[in-house]
Order: structure tokens, then sequence, then C-alpha cells
DNA sequence: AATGAATGAGTTTTCATTCAT
DNA sequence: GATGAATGAAAACTCATTCAT
């Protein structure tokens, strides 16, 4: 299965050196994911973004054209990092062990990139269309990568799961990983991540399970 | 299990009359909702919430004494209203029943409400400091409901499930009702809410069963 | 002939109250057109405007939508102060008398008036397309006053002067009177007013009447 | 009658080789003469003249020292060409012929450099004190050009014109020309150049008349 | 109580100019 | 001589909040 993604939206940049846009941009990301974390997009001024980022608003601005643009920089630099590490993944296509380990990977990545994630599912409704919409494709991107596991573990046998609610179960997978991101203050004082990826595959191996026999 | 929350916040009001000030804030909340809703907390103008209303920007200010107040009530109405209509629910206290209505009626209710719901987690985090506090508690309080409710089940034996797994229970039965609402874009053209609630609540039961038997 | 005037375009406004608007922009206008002929509209600040006219910048902007606005106010009011001052002239038809007395007052106006017609002529070409388009009609209604007072003259054969060239002659008075607003810098030191006021209007009956004669 | 001109202000470069300094200004010239056409001065930035030019904002910056400086060479090129156009006049000194040729070259030539033109009447007044009195000085001198063929005809008796009103004749004569490039649109769809030389000289001569007999 | 005009701090964005390479 | 990345002062415009009526 190929995951399509829409064609990606450039950021404008009157700069040329396509390697120096490539450093100021990591820059300029990470400190407004940064800001973002503490302050929120709408709260962060752009002046505060070129601080951080170590250089003057004049220069931020020679390599985005809006505000916007460093949003969609950050949400797209997200789910970038996200899937290349999730693109290594032994690709134990179809057995529940494979399954297992993608979500492990999976919420690893969550909780190390916490602050991300949250700033991203936080403010990316204040993209402008396109760009939401772009980010939103990435995100069923994500969504695809499970669905593919997972159906892969129904066709081989591994997993007895109803066709029609694979994507339901995919949804779940990736929806209980933003939980760990969003309600640390519920739930980290009650576990560790280790402790929530043993719950949760417990949960979703069991709870995805067809009803076949004596249960 | 006493459900401790914090002490209301009260939003100051220059005007006396109490019943005047409840009609007015009716009015101010359901056009923020609407507009929040739209736009988002930070793109709409106090201006705006106040034409919304049907009052003057001097007249709102006379109910509430910053932008974020408005905010904190629409927050508030909400929560409110959810716990008066889960608060009516037959308390079958300690049967799958109970568990399965309450889940039910819970689910149905953020249908009804998506817009309202979606409002508050988008937006309740440009809430003042304490004001985020005593939501984040109302919420506390909605993940306690039903953590008491599945308690019972496992205390009556009718629910086979490990003490210390009650809470992440409970936080993923509501988690899984704000994923209906977050994730119209990619559930509500594969299923219905029924749908939804009967899939949710066979993964919960049966990945809530404590591994016992033959499964 | 009645001169049709394009659709006035309407400056928004923020604030009610028709009488205070009027007001506020007379203030706002008087201060424009005194900063402008000092320093153009692209060096004028609306913060200058802002504070010539009386008030802070907040309440400018409750007064107009952009800067442009400033601009066609103050170009909309000098035509209408110029029209307004030459219809109340007495409409000798047809007389040649009637055409120098509307020729003398015309250029009376206009040296009264030097510094927002300068103004006006300066700047109008940094207004947007449709307020510059209403502004153009509102000159080419200029130009068609004397077109009609010469067509007047021409029919009742107190000028002798052909059809064709009606139009020209009135663009002709039009520009020469500009020409006394623009290049005082040329003409002021060598004449007054009033003898460019006769030698204008001698050159141009003259120049006007159809070589009919020994000339 | 000399022609006295403000004595030549210098544009620095820090670039020694004149003739590259030539090169370069007159693609400098080109350029901002085309964008100057379509934005104005104020609207076209110091970076689009370097596109436009062909260089960078770099090499701009090394043949000038401010944008203002564009501008007065543009203006100041203008005149130089059209003096030295002009200049090539066959000097029938003191004929009506002659004046009559001067008239019909120099119209032709503003239809030629209309959008020149009128660049240069909108935009010189945003030029620095004295590069503005040194193009007046230039306009001066257009003017007395002219002033010195109709002098030239009434000392020879060709032209019966009161001495003081040479100097008017001359603006005349020099307006005239600016209304055919300022006012395109209210003239051109009237009338073709050639037409308009025809009856602007016809006006012109007639009107010039000292009013000498009956008429 | 209600109104809405006034305020000005604060925001995004632009752009002439410089200077190290 | 040429380049273009960096700079930051300055500009237009917004909007939460106040307060006189």
């Amino acid at each position: 299965m190929v995951i399509e993604v829409e064609t990606k939206r450039e950021v404008q940049s009157s700069v040329k050196d396509e390697s120096l846009i490539a450093k100021r941009r990591i820059q300029m990301i990470r400190g407004a994911v940064s800001l973002f974390k503490q302050k929120g997009f709408h709260r962060t001024t752009t002046r505060e973004i070129a601080k951080e980022a170590g250089f003057s608003i004049g220069t931020l601005y020679e390599y985005i054209r809006t505000k916007e643009d460093v949003l969609y920089l950050v949400c797209d630099s997200i789910y970038e990092e996200v899937q290349e590490r999730l693109s290594t993944l032994p690709a134990q296509a179809g057995t529940i062990d494979g399954l297992e380990s993608a979500i492990r990977h999976y919420y690893l990545l969550i909780d190390e990139m916490q602050d991300e994630f949250v700033v991203m599912y936080q403010e990316s409704k204040s993209l402008p269309k396109d760009a939401l919409q772009y980010v939103l494709n990435k995100e069923l991107g994500m969504v695809a990568i499970f669905e593919e596991i997972i159906e892969n573990c129904r066709l081989s046998g591994d997993l007895h799961i109803a066709q029609e609610d694979v994507k339901l179960a995919a949804h779940h997978v990736v929806v209980q990983g933003q939980m760990w991101a969003f309600r640390r203050w519920g739930l980290h004082k009650d576990m560790t991540i280790d402790e929530f990826i043993s719950v949760q595959t417990r949960f979703l191996l069991q709870g995805i399970q067809k009803n076949g026999g004596t249960v």
C-alpha cells in the first residue's frame, strides 16, 4: 500500500542558498516549538521567534513569508521526523509481534517528542486552509501505516478482527498515542511510558479480537 | 469516592441583578461558542462576541472583566451541562449494563455537543492558570465518574480488571469520546455514532478484561 | 446636459453617529492636506495624520479602513467643494460673458485652493483602482461643465468654434487652471492671478475663434 | 539668451571605471522607468530595480548611494534626451515656421516618451531638495528654449505679441505638451497626436496674437 | 444598565542599506 | 567589482479595554 501525500506546500524564501535555508529553518523551528509550547502560537510574536532562533526579525522574514509559515514548518518537520523514524521499523509484516513493535516504537517516539506533538495538535487549527489540509493528510498517513500493519495481521490470520474494524483500530492506536502526550497531567503520575505501552497493547489486542469463541 | 472540585472561580460583574447576569451570560456564551467554533478564541474579537450576543461592547464589559472570562464561562458552562446530564443516569452501580449505559449516554452527549467539546479542548489552553486548573479538575471529575463506575463493576465481580488498570480504563473511555468529537474528518464518513458506541463498548469491555482464561 | 458621476465610493467607518463622522473627517482631511502638501502621501504616516487631526491613531482607524481611504476622502472633498462653488455660477448660458465669468470663478477658486489641487493631482495616482476611477470621473465632470458652457456659446452663435474643437477647448480651460497651481515656481513671480486670468481668457477666446476672417 | 543650469549633481559611485558606470546606469534607468511607470517610485523597491536592471542589490548600491539617486538619474536622463533631441532643430530663428516646427518636434517627442514624461512629472517631487531644484531648472530650460524662439518671432515682427506675454506663451507651449502626456485618458480617444499638434498650434498662434485690430 | 467613541500598546510585515565573502 | 544574507527602524493596522454620556 502506498501512502500518497498531497503535494508538499513550499514556503517561499528570498534566500537562495538551500543549505542555509535548511539550517536557518532548523533554528527557527527549534525556537518556535519551544515558544509555542510555553505560550501557544497566538501569544508568541514573530520577534520572539526570531530572537529565540538567534537572528533578527528581518532575517526571519527572509526565510518565511508569514507567521503562519512558521507554524506550518513546525508541523511539517514533526511529521517528517515521525515518518522517518517509523519507516526504519523492521517490517515484520503480518505478525502480532510486528504490530506490537510498531506500537511500541510509535509510543516511545511520542514520549520523546511530547512537546512537539502537543504543539502540533493544539495549534494546527491555526494553519491556513491548504496547509491544514496537508497536515491532516500527513495525519491520515500515520493512521494508514497502522491500518496496513493491522490489515496484514488480519490477512495472515494472526489477528481475529472484522475487516470493517481495521480502520477504527488504527485510529485507536494513534489516538491513544496522543492521549499520552495530551494527558500527562492525568496519566504520568500514575504510570511510566513502559507501563502505558504494555497496558495499551494488551487492551488493544484483546479489545480488537473478534468475538469468536467463549469470551 | 468524593469528587473534589477546586473552588469555583467567580467572574466579576459590575451589574447587581443576578438574574440579569445569568441571562446576559447565556446570550454571551451562545454567541461565543458559535464564534470560537468558526474562528477560534484568538481570532474572535470582543466586539464580535458582543454583537453576536446581541448587545454592545460596553455592555459586554459590564458582565465580564477580560476576554478570557468569556472563554472561562464557555468552558464552565459546557462542563456544567455535561455533569448535569450525566448525573441523571440511573446509577445501576456495579453492573456491566450500568457501565454500558453510562458510556452510551456520554458518547451520545458528546455527539450532540461536538462543537462545544471541540471548542473547549482546543481553546482551554488559553485560559489563565487558575481557570485552567479549575477546568482540568472538572475534566478529572469526568474521569472520576467512570473510574467509580468501573471500580464498582470490579468490586461486584462483574468485570475482571486489575485494580491498577481502573484509572487508565476510565481515561480510556473519556478519551475515546473526545476522539469522536475531534476526528470527525477521519471517522464520521466511516461509521455512525451508534456503530461507534457499539464498537467502542466491545473494544473496551474485551480489552479491559483481565487476561484470565483462554483468550 | 446632465453630468453623471459614478456611484460614490463609501468609506467604511465603525462609528455610527453620522454627524460625528462628518466632523472627524473634516479634521482628518484638513490635517492630511496640510501634511501631504509638505511631504506627499507616501512620506506621511497614519500616525502623523491622526496627530495633526487631533486624535489618536486608534480613533483615526474608527473612521477609515486604510490609509488610502484618507487620500480618497481628500480628493473627494476637494471636488465636492469645487463643484459646489461652481454650481452657484449665474448660468448666463450661451454668452461670452457667461464663459468668461465661469473661467474667472474657476481660476480664482484654484488660486484659493492651490495646495489642495496640487495634492490631488500629485497623489491621486496612489488611489486604488476604483477610487481612482471615481476621481477621474469627477475630473471629467469638471471638463464637462466647461464643455457645456462652450457648446452653448457655439450654439448661440456667440463663439465661432468648430464643434469638434469644443472638447479640447474645455480640456484647455481646465488644464490651464491646473498650470496656475502647478507652476507657481515658474509663474507667480511674473504675474498675479488677475493678470493670469485676463491673459488666459484672451488667449482662449482668440485661439478658440474659428478661423473665419482676416487673421 | 543664455540658459543657465545649476551645477549638475554628481551621484557617487564606488566603482572607478567610468564606462562601466555609464553602462550600469543605463540598465538601471531603463529598468527603473519601466517600474516607476507601473507602480510609482514609492511602491517600487530597490530590489526590484536591481532585478529589472539585471544585477544584484549589492551591485546596485555600488553605483548609487540612495534610492533617490535612481530617481534623480531617471529625471536627469529624460531631460538629457529631450534637450539633445531638441538641440538638433534647424534654428529658423524668428519665423513662424520655425516656431511651428519646434512645437511639432517637441510634441512628437513627448508622444514618443510619454511614459518617461509622466514618471518624471509624477515622481520628481520625491527628489531631495537640491536634486529637485536641479530638475526644475532643467524644466525652466525647456521653457527658455521656447521663450527664445517666440521672442525672436516677436522681434522679427512675425508674431504680434506683447513682450510681457512671451514668457506665459512659452509656459503655455510646454504645459500643453504635458497635457498630452498626462491626459491620455481624456484626450487620446478623441484625437491623434497630429490633430492635437495642429489644433494646439492654431490655438496658440491665434491666441497669442496681440489684440491689434477689431477682433 | 446600556452605549459606543476613544485610546494606544502591541503586532505583523516591509525594505533601504550595509558588509563580509 | 559582484553578490546576497543580515539588519532593524519604521510603517500600517488591530483590538482589548475604558469611561463619559
